[in-house]
DNA sequence: CAATCTTATGATTAAATCATGAAAATCAGG
DNA sequence: CCTGATTTTCATGATTTAATCATAAGATTG
């Protein structure tokens, strides 16, 4: 029962390396060099995850991501964006569109597997993925980007909405600095791991009615961050 | 404890560059100019990480990679590719030949150090089941800090919670106060082996019934404490 | 059953960590 | 290329936690 993978990529060395190192781990892997290769494959075959690069000739990858999340059939097959370090803006359309992860190139093959066997486990453990996370009295939108406290509307910047979902996506679990940095920041910034600090007061500043006793956002001292694994 | 890296590079400047700031950082650090050093260095000791410079003389730093990759006992140990700047093509390669991530020079010591602990990170991952660690009457969860006696949470602070969670996880074995420094306070902090007392009283002050008849950590007298291997 | 260790305890001091305000750097859009 | 917004860094003060020390209590040994 190996999961199938579906790799898209125009770039030839990196279908390759990509597929070789999903291959040495296990999987089962079908590659395709444009958008309409891909999608007459997903109409034949049913695949358990697909590798997709943003950058597509002909179909655009991000085009081809938004038909796949739209139709019924293969709505629930995860997708994995590949992404040009460079391409900062699309990372954050890369999920608006309905990836459910990405990963930046260039990315070393332990960062690959590791993303992949996440978002596997993800989607095999829970079957749909919430578009819109309720905790307490926050409703945190993924798809428009908009958190609501008791209805009314929050803005937050880019930085503290990712922070806030990596957070209760993961409540209960306490991470020190640098497993933020790594886990929201990704691999594209050399951040110093106080920096977390002021975006975690500024979220604070926003969602918490009192900061100073913050409810959603907890401070474990001397070990990090967390949200109350309760709420 | 400490992670131990091996660091690989014919230029001293570079040499001592990564090694000062490793060990800043509380890593154990061996240096080897060649390839060949290298080589018989791994074969004695062992190491969590291996950072080398892809060019090399002698046998080169690609060459290098690719036969620890291959052999069994050290194709586990990752390994991070320094690389000059315009060796673009060699990127891909580096991470083809099973590096798992590179570094191209000139980069700051904050994005080394970062990497090397996102790489760490990355492959000490524990597998979930160890995350819940249960012993007698105890519940301790390492994802969310948390300690549980009969359903009841227990609230430890940072060091007393490493401290048992050391302990536990080694339980049987006696430590004596300077191996718990050693391995719980991991940097090279100068502290009086005489704190250790205090923090096993506050420890079994929460964690035991009776603290003058303790039942988890167990004092051997002339030699140190222990969790007893029973439980 | 002392004498002499070693460990436990309580109180005090020291240190580490976090929150905060503000400035500098960077980024995005016009 | 400018402008406002966001992000990052830095410095400082507050707070919690940790480290130390003096002394009490408890073992061990001859």
């Amino acid at each position: 029962m190996k999961p199938k993978i579906l790799v898209v990529d125009d770039e030839k060395d990196i279908l390759e390396l990509v597929s070789y190192n999903l291959k040495k781990e296990g999987f089962e892997t079908t590659a395709s060099a444009n958008g309409e290769d891909a999608l007459n494959l997903i109409r034949r075959d049913t695949f358990n995850l697909i590798i997709l690069d943003l950058m597509l000739p002909g179909i655009q990858g991000m085009e081809l991501c938004k038909i796949l999340k739209s139709s019924e059939e293969s709505s629930s097959i995860p997708i994995i964006m590949l992404t040009a370090k460079n391409e900062e803006l699309d990372k954050v359309l890369g999920l608006e569109i309905g990836a459910d992860d990405y990963i930046t190139k260039p990315f070393s093959p332990r960062e690959l597997i590791a993303r992949v066997k996440a978002v596997l486990r993800r989607t095999q453990e829970k079957p749909a993925k919430d578009r819109v996370i309720k905790i307490a009295d926050l409703e945190i939108n993924t798809d428009t980007y908009q958190v609501k406290k008791r209805g009314r509307l929050i803005k937050l910047s880019a930085t503290e909405f990712k922070l806030l979902v990596y957070l209760v996506q993961r409540k209960g679990r306490v991470f020190n600095r640098d497993m933020l940095l790594n886990g929201v920041w990704k691999d594209e910034s050399f951040v110093e791991p106080r920096t977390v600090d002021v975006h975690i007061r500024r979220l604070r500043a926003q969602i918490e009615d009192d900061p100073s006793a913050p409810v959603y956002i907890k401070t474990r001292r001397g070990i990090g961050y967390c949200v109350d694994g309760e709420l």
